[in-house]
DNA sequence: CGGCAGGTGCGGA
DNA sequence: TCCGCACCTGCC
């Protein structure tokens, strides 16, 4: 199904108008399942006051606030999809992220077309199980082939459902025991797909360089800095802190090209 | 062209 | 439980 979103009302009336698209016809129980599914992966029901309450004492969150206030921690991604894109940005940098997923995309996604876009969406994952080791090496993922096809399997035998009701400790072991999640991609899963505001535990180098420079205005705080200091100042909300730290500094970059991001981003 | 970056699993201490 | 190595490719 393609899905298209149009924000509607304001801030504090919010509302969303969903189109659905089908190759059959979409019939209202279809459109109930979506609508769950949308309220769970764009956080639509969640309460951020905590989130908020930060702002007060600290400056550099809100002003990321004030351009961004009402912004949920989204996943248009489905588990097993961010499943795939950890091990997609896993011990390689970001340009060659992106010839990787482009290459499993052409081989293994799905073309969609629908309101005048031609999407791809990832493939299921029993496409990828029946595949070969072989077949996915033709496409330099290097090593990371192993990991598809075994996290793939451990995914099939995984209740999404069911993970999504568990505690964050029961959850975080469950994600663990998947052949190719470690603490990095942990960390994506958890905060991404199951919104667990506090999953923040190992900072990468590349998301280190880009907040060395956010907290500290310099080059090459460490990781373990840089997970201290969000601890320190945001506690159990310093995923999501982080989370309106990074896509404001998108924003502002966006509006403004920021020279140091231009370096650290590909884009 | 050689050297290096980058997350995870695994074998060994 | 912790440590160090192997893995693969593309960029510098």
């Amino acid at each position: 199904m393609g899905v298209r979103l149009r924000t509607r009302g304001s801030l504090w009336n919010p509302s969303v108008n969903v189109t659905v698209y089908g190759q059959r016809p979409v019939l209202k129980s279809d459109m109930k399942r979506v609508l769950e599914e949308l309220g769970y992966r764009f956080d639509w029901y969640e309460d951020y006051s905590g989130l908020y309450k930060l702002v007060r004492k600290d400056s550099l969150l809100a002003s990321a606030v004030k351009r961004l206030e009402g912004m949920r921690s989204f996943c248009q991604e489905s588990l097993y999809d961010l499943l795939m894109i950890t091990i997609l940005l896993q011990n390689t940098p970001v340009r060659r992220t992106e010839t990787m997923t482009r290459a499993m995309l052409e081989t293994y996604g799905d073309l969609l077309g629908f309101d005048g876009q031609r999407l791809y969406c990832f493939w299921p994952a029993e496409r990828i199980a029946r595949s070969s080791e072989e077949k996915l090496r033709a496409l330099k993922v290097g090593y990371r082939a192993k990991l598809f096809l075994r996290a793939s399997e451990d995914y099939l035998a995984l209740d999404e459902q069911d993970l999504r009701n568990r505690d964050d400790e029961s959850l975080r072991k469950a994600l663990l025991a998947i052949y190719g999640v470690g603490p990095a991609s942990v960390d994506y899963l958890m905060s991404g797909a199951f919104h667990r505001k506090t999953a923040l535990n190992t900072v990468p180098s590349w998301e280190a360089k880009i907040f060395s420079r956010i907290l500290f205005r310099r080059p090459s705080a460490s990781p373990v800095r840089i997970l201290e200091e969000l601890k320190r100042r945001y506690g159990a909300w310093r995923g999501l802190a982080a989370h309106y730290l990074f896509m404001d500094l998108c924003w502002r970059h966006r509006e403004k090209p920021i020279d140091w991001f231009s370096k650290l981003m590909p884009y």
